[in-house]
DNA sequence: ATTGGCAGTCGTCCGACACGAGTGCTAACC
DNA sequence: GGTTAGCACTCGTGTCGGACGACTGCCAAT
């Protein structure tokens, strides 16, 4: 077993080494921190350390560095995150409160997430979850091209481009809009698609091409809105701390663009409401590429909507506690702001 | 004056460099390329265009690499660029001709150049020009919240959140959306700025507050849509290619993370239509950190709208023959495709 | 104008070597 | 038993010198 002391070594090696990026040493420790013991004991502690794999060294005579299971002992340990600086809380609430729509919402927050953690913020747009359809528009574009727009009051707007067979009847089309308004409105979105399906039925026959077109385009419109979508700030700080990346960033950048991964990453972290997580290193080792990253995430919640997600993606060697702060910081206004109104 | 064959070894030169990513020699052009001279009076010609300041020895004893005028002439010299293979063009009009909308096809646009080219690939926005209103909706989100959503006939659908002080009306705001249609619907953008003006006049006088916080949400949002917005993919690439960068990529990614560094540097290329153009290193200067990147770009056009950009950026050291290919053929087909119909 | 030859430059590679940081171990100490 | 001082040992890093090789630039000959 680990001693108390080996522990708090390991603390300090792990902070340490965030800080200065360099393996630590015995005589640094006791320079630097004031343990009352000498280098040699701290050395036994770290003889401890690395027989339990949560530190090793990179060369026999080197310093030492924490291992993916070092960090995760240090992260867990982790108890209380020091709130944000009065500044940074001003500045959430005044950028984020300019924001105008979803969208800028979600563009605000990981701007500002990656600001405040120097390293790649995301965010996830709302899933679906308990949302219900707020509005449906359908507008003529052309003769026989219509687009229907759907609006949520989780505040998301999809627009989608359809033609039909057969010239469009402005008439008709007033009412389709008027019934699909009446039928669908207000409806959860997992209960739309089945009440699309008995929809046709129930409008005069007038026009079965227009309806069956209009509910065809509906039905993609949720499905494809099912796969969420992810917003991205700050990709430029992963080149500034390049040499935290044995190779390259290339498989880094890769997987960022590569939408899936990440979002299957943030999936595979199982997060509760307001619990800060972090994956670190090989623990996602299944998204290729991630390997020597971790990421630190959160949930947030809107009012019709379920849990999506909120990190920060960066360097396994991280400022876990800073991170962890902000993270929880930004995504507990974002639920706030996302909970009080309709956007 | 440099000499016919000087301009041709210039030529292999660039090429040579760009495929090898190393200096090249006499000795290798005299190998590789049939010029039916010897060494030494390539050497000649060298010391020519290293007089022209066309070429350039990193070291003494070193072969030569083209500097920013050399790549400028070798692109001025460039008058066919060659065709895209079939396999290429199939996959533009399959890949792009699945697109639902406006953002899609655009996505789908800067994925597909980044493939072709594998540098990064950006892709402006359609800016209002010429375009016209094509509906607007306002949308009732709570009982003092409304959302306006404005289509134009580019495709473009923007919405818009605003508070009003009294609670809304369904059928005041019924007759809103009929009358805002009726007088705005059709209109340049240009045109409707100054109509909204005059607009509350026009208006029963029952809900002047809602009539003005409409007016000016839909003023506020044909303004913000000046500012132009990008959309890039491929970044991934920059760091495949890292070693072309002298320092870091993190100023590259900083700058196309700043997106008004990059819609500027497009504004000072004044491309016109149907004109592929290229920017080299130091001759765009001024967007700081962008020395060592070179641009290929051209521009698009929409049924409704003026030019907007298209283009990749990449090393200085890069393709321009293959490049410049690409975004001429991907530009023209999105021409037609945004020409052809209304999305 | 072109060519072969040749001296000269300079970057790169390699082995040797000194240096220093840091460890692990042992024996003594409290 | 935990702690400490001391010391030998390992090993990465930086430096130096020399051999090698790639090119160039120039000159005299064609």
């Amino acid at each position: 077993m680990v001693s108390e002391r080996s522990l708090e070594v390991l603390r300090v090696i792990v902070q340490d080494y965030v800080a200065s990026q360099e393996p630590v040493g015995s005589k640094a420790i006791v320079e630097r921190h004031s343990f009352g013991v000498s280098a040699a004991t701290i050395r036994n502690d770290m003889a401890q350390l690395e027989e339990e794999e949560l530190i090793t060294a990179p060369h026999t005579s080197s310093g030492r560095v924490p291992t993916d299971k070092g960090y995760r002992v240090f992260v867990d340990q982790l108890t209380e995150l020091r709130p944000l600086s009065p500044a940074q809380r001003q500045a959430i609430e005044t950028f984020l409160g300019e924001a105008v729509d979803l969208d800028d919402v979600l563009s605000r927050t990981v701007r500002l997430l990656s600001q405040f953690t120097s390293q790649v913020a995301l965010a996830q747009y709302p899933s679906f979850g308990s949302a219900r359809v707020r509005h449906v528009e359908i507008v003529a574009l052309g003769p026989t091209r219509l687009m229907t727009v759907l609006i949520t009051d989780t505040g998301r707007v999809d627009q989608r481009l359809l033609d039909v067979p057969t010239t469009v009847d402005d008439e008709a089309l007033a009412e389709l809009r008027g019934r699909v308004n009446a039928e669908l409105g207000g409806l959860p979105l997992a209960d739309v698609a089945a009440k699309l399906g008995t929809l046709p039925a129930a409008f005069p026959r007038e026009h079965p091409d227009l309806v069956h077109a209009v509910v065809a385009s509906l039905g993609e419109q949720i499905a494809a809105n099912r796969q969420d979508r992810l917003v991205m700030a700050g990709a430029a700080n992963l080149a500034r701390t390049e040499r935290d990346f044995r190779g390259s960033i290339y498989p880094v950048l890769e997987a960022l663009e590569e939408q899936v991964t990440m979002l299957k990453l943030f999936g595979e972290m199982e997060i509760e409401v307001d619990e800060v997580r972090a994956s670190i290193g090989h623990e996602h080792e299944t998204s290729g590429g991630l390997g020597e990253t971790s990421v630190v995430a959160t949930g947030y919640t809107t009012t019709g909507g379920g849990l999506a997600h909120l990190g920060v993606l960066g360097p396994t060697r991280m400022d876990y506690s800073n991170n962890m702060a902000a993270v929880r910081a930004v995504a507990r206004y974002l639920t706030r702001l996302l909970g009080e109104d309709d956007r």
